[in-house]
RNA sequence: GGGCGGUUAGCUCAGCCGGAAGAGCGCCUCGCUUACACCGAGGAUGGCGGGGGUUCGAAUCCCUCACCGCCCA
């Protein structure tokens, strides 16, 4: 055997266990077995293995490797997202290169770029995921565009089936509608989004204040000053009323001015009109809650076509909208009768001349210039405040009036709510449960219509009358149409609408497959805390409706992975942990184990190439365990039972083995999946490497009669390792699975452990064994003690037990602890070192070794530890109150704790008058 | 503005249904003892963010303040 694990050989491993079908639905089920059930959340298909994706996908596989391990029938269903705007940027940014866009192919034409673009990328996450070890189902790969029209050869799923039958059936519930409304636009990829898609980044603008003339030859006075209870004490004449407002090009649009109905500076100007600059629109003063009299001057223009707060008051006063811009979001005048009617031609004719076709932020700079030069700026102040951005395309969203579909989600809300609510859907950690709670009862209408080529086309066909019909097929739409002329809506659907049906559409819906009477509902879902409403809650909104039940049982948030200075990890940042570029350094492994021990609940992770290195170390020493194992003739006894075994030694580990496995299987059945694998780390690390391995080197011997024994013990202790840490690293264990001996099965259908063996006599002498030899060992070094110096140990007292414990394991403590005899004496030589552990007194006699200065202040350091806490445990057991509150167990513990400590303190006392004695 | 989370050893973090402050990494001192130097042995390091309160007892529960982060307006 090498000295360390090659990491190269993962991608072998893994090729293995596919070969052999290790993965598939039902691998090492056993008879009977329950379902286990993880959908992946579906990476976007021209996407990269992200950290994220390296954690989710990570803890999944923890989970599924566990279960299947356990004999459940697991399903772990893999699959892609279509990522309908994400795709096609890809696509259209290759035709740019090419000095060409969408525009010069047909939709079909364009289609099969598309789809020749996502067969090329799937590969790159699917390999990724792999590289990473995770154990998907790979044969029942899905994909939410399977089966559409156009689709290619091996793409033909039923998912686009399952999408249109969704839409259908929800729009003749009437859960789907079409409406003007006022959306979320993305002028770069000139399309609608959803709310979720809009990201609200703090931006440093101005509020300009624009005077908006008043018309009729009106005037007002305006308060200019106040006394200190507020009442206004000068005022001023003006002909004018001043605006603040963030965007000023968007006042070719304003159809009003509104001010609020209880401003008093306002009043009276209520009901009349203004006249807006440049074009001479003439526009009432509404009176509108909305218009906020502490912000700005407390008059807002009232755009209602380019704001969702300016529509909401158009829809209240009935105002016109009129729309100013492009779907490109430059200024759209010329030829544009809405904006133009009953402006001033002249006025018009101007503005169409300077800025028609500019772009929004031209057009902004311009009419302020033109504001300034013209005498209508009030003034400018600087301005910190939320612009929106589209989160793909990272430019100003502009609300914009088109027709668009919407899902009604707050009928389809309802149940979502009541499923957590009751439980039978559990939120981990809790806390999210609020969040959800609060997002679902506030649902907004659902803007589900994208105006791009690549997805799922929307099933509504239209006469020449614009009616509808929705339906599966043309050939159906056109029989409901009494066989007129039809066209099919071109928009297509959002990518999270098709999303929502992952859980029953990769298994078969709309046909009742058996898979999906037998994995649905799923057992889990991991995911991240950012997709909980755009994903989570849209699956459970559709589940619920379509197949009655809920998705998943569990939904197990996880937190985000940052840099190891807990910023968010982005491209634009550099601060990008490629988790490829660390498995190919570290090992697959390796990263998976560090991943797992960080993911406390709830809490982001920091995450650090140190931490990976410790955790490579682990694998490394995990292989020389076994390593150690093979070179002392320990081979895998088939039957072997540990219980049958006869020295404490190996009833020792067996027992530690034991609660280790059922320490994991508490851990992972609560999702804690730090304190399975801290809880791991130590077991392998902290007792089997560093004292089963130490203290059976003894028994290992050629001529001791424990040699078999041990070596069975041994053997089987490794492969217990290797069974319990397979979930979190799958590589190094199976390889050394392989190699230990042949097996019936490969370490991935491994049955996992589940006896409950204990031996507390064992237990009590090794820990008492251990804590000698402990003690020992940190007294020589404490004491400068020369490493290669023979100290024997010296036997003053010892009770029955101890007597025993010494003689059976003089070896191991000889060797350990560096004590080659054992000697036996009436009272402690001179210049001896007095050592404390329980039922015996023994020492050292570190006479000529000793450093006296320094034994003398570890003496005193002791004494000096041990008198405060008599003291604080003194004082406790003298307060009455705390005898008569505090439950009787807790009283009798800190009396115990109380006379050990002063035993001890008593002892040290003693060697240090020795000690002084001698200098 | 509303909500949520964080503040514990030099760093990254556990512990938080209240009863002796923990891990990993880093650091210091020793050590090539035939599994492992990606190692072994030993060691140092903590007003558990500040201030109040509840309690016999608080890192853990309550209130409050400060700073940091996230989500929603």
């Amino acid at each position: 055997m090498d000295k360390t694990f090659d990491t190269a050989s993962e991608p072998e491993i893994y090729a293995a266990w596919e070969a052999a079908g290790a993965f598939r639905a039902g691998a090492n089920a056993r008879p009977g077995a329950q379902p286990y059930c993880i959908m992946i959340p579906p990476p976007n298909v021209t996407g990269s293995l992200h950290m994220g994706h390296a954690f989710n996908n990570t803890l999944q596989d923890i989970l599924i490797r566990w279960h299947r391990m356990r004999g459940f029938d697991v399903l772990w269903q893999p699959g892609t997202d279509h990522a309908g705007i994400a795709t096609q940027m890809v696509v259209e940014r290759a035709l740019a290169r090419q000095g060409k866009s969408r525009r010069d192919f047909t939709r079909e034409e364009f289609l099969r770029l598309v789809w020749q673009q996502k067969r090329e990328s799937r590969g790159n996450i699917i390999g990724q995921l792999k590289r990473l070890g995770a154990s998907c189902d790979w044969s029942r790969e899905a994909f939410t565009m399977s089966g559409a029209p156009g689709a290619p050869a091996g793409e033909e799923g039923n998912f686009h089936d399952a999408v249109l039958k969704v839409f259908v059936e929800l729009y003749r519930a009437g859960c789907i509608y079409r409406g003007k409304r006022l959306v979320n636009w993305d002028p770069h990829f000139e399309t609608a989004i959803s709310d979720l898609e809009v990201e609200q980044v703090e931006t440093d603008g101005h509020l300009w204040r624009l005077r908006y003339r008043l018309a009729d030859g009106l005037s007002y006075d305006h308060p200019v000053d106040h006394d200190a209870e507020g009442r206004p004490t000068a005022h001023e004449r003006r002909d004018y009323i001043v605006v603040a407002t963030t965007r000023p090009e968007t006042m070719l649009g304003d159809t009003a001015v509104a001010v609020h109905p209880d401003d008093p500076r306002y009043a009276g100007l209520i009901g009349r009109h203004v006249i807006l600059p440049l074009i001479g629109r003439r526009i009432p003063i509404i009176a509108d809650p909305h218009a906020d009299p502490a912000k700005g001057t407390g008059a807002v223009k009232i755009t209602p076509a380019h704001d969702f707060n300016d529509w909401e008051v158009g829809q209240r006063h009935g105002l016109p909208a009129i729309n100013v811009m492009t779907t490109r979001a430059a200024m759209f005048l010329k030829g544009n009768t809405d904006f133009a009617e009953g402006c001033d031609p002249e006025g018009v004719a101007r503005v169409i001349e300077a800025i028609d076709g500019a772009d929004r932020y031209e057009a902004r700079d311009w009419i302020v210039r033109m504001a300034e030069e013209e005498g209508w700026l009030d003034g400018v102040d600087p301005d910190r405040h939320m612009v929106p951005h589209g989160d793909r395309s990272k430019v100003a969203i502009e609300p914009y009036l088109t027709d668009q579909w919407f899902v009604d989600a707050r009928r389809l809300a309802g149940p979502a709510i009541e499923a957590v609510r009751s439980g039978r859907t559990r939120i981990l950690p809790a806390g999210h449960e609020k969040v959800y709670f609060h997002w679902m009862e506030n649902i907004e209408p659902w803007c589900i219509s994208r105006q791009l080529w690549w997805g799922h086309q929307i099933p509504v066909w239209y006469d020449e009358d614009g009616n509808p019909y929705c339906a599966m097929t043309e050939a159906e739409a056109r029989e409901m149409a009494g066989g007129r002329a039809l066209t099919r809506d071109p928009d297509v659907l959002d990518t999270w609408f098709s999303s929502a049906l992952w859980p029953f559409g990769t298994l078969g819906w709309p046909e009742r497959t058996p898979e999906l009477a037998r994995y649905y509902p799923g057992a889990a879902l991991v995911t991240g805390f950012d997709i909980l409403f755009f994903w989570v809650a849209r699956m459970m909104m559709m589940g619920l409706h379509f197949m009655g039940e809920v998705p998943f049982r569990d939904v197990y948030v996880h937190a985000l992975v940052r840099d190891e200075k807990g910023k968010k990890m982005s491209k634009s940042l550099g601060n990008v942990l490629d988790p490829l570029e660390l498995i190919e350094r570290y090992g697959a492994d390796a990263v998976r184990f560090t991943l797992a021990s960080m993911a406390a609940m709830g809490r982001d992770l920091r995450l650090s190439e140190s931490r990976i290195a410790g955790y490579r170390n682990f694998v490394t020493k995990l292989w020389n365990a076994a390593r150690f194992a093979e070179m002392n003739g320990a081979r895998p006894v088939p039957g072997f039972d540990p219980a049958t075994a006869r020295d404490p030694l190996n009833r020792w580990i067996a027992g530690e083995t034991n609660r280790a496995r059922a320490m994991v299987d508490a851990a992972l059945s609560a999702y804690r999946f730090n304190d399975a694998a801290g809880g791991l780390y130590a077991f392998v690390w902290g007792r089997v490497c560093d004292w089963y391995l130490e203290l059976a080197k003894p028994l290992l011997a050629e001529d001791h009669p424990a040699r078999e024994e041990t070596r069975a013990t041994l053997a089987w202790v490794i492969d217990r390792c290797l069974i319990l840490l397979h979930p979190f690293m799958p590589f190094v264990t199976e390889a050394l699975w392989g190699q230990i001996a042949p097996r019936p099965k490969m370490l991935i259908h491994a049955d996992w452990p589940a006896e409950d063996f204990a031996d507390p006599a064992a237990d009590a002498e090794i820990g008492w064994v251990i804590a000698l030899i402990e003690e020992i060992r940190s007294l020589r070094a404490e004491l400068n003690v020369p490493p290669a110096a023979q100290v024997p140990l010296v036997v003053v007292e010892a009770g029955a037990e101890a007597a025993a414990r010494l003689a059976a394991n003089a070896a191991l403590i000889g060797r350990l602890a560096r004590v080659p005899e054992m000697i036996r004496a009436d009272a402690p030589p001179r210049g001896a070192v007095t050592l404390t552990v329980s039922g015996a007194v023994l020492c050292l006699p570190l006479a000529g070794h000793v450093d006296l200065a320094a034994e003398r202040a570890r003496l005193a350091k002791a004494v000096t530890r041990l008198e405060r806490e008599i003291a604080g445990l003194d004082a406790k057991l003298a307060n009455p109150a705390f005898l008569s509150r505090a439950p009787e167990e807790v009283v009798e513990e800190q009396r115990r704790r109380l006379a050990d400590a002063r035993a001890e303190a008593d002892r040290l006392r003693a060697a240090l008058a020795r000690v002084e004695a001698m200098a």
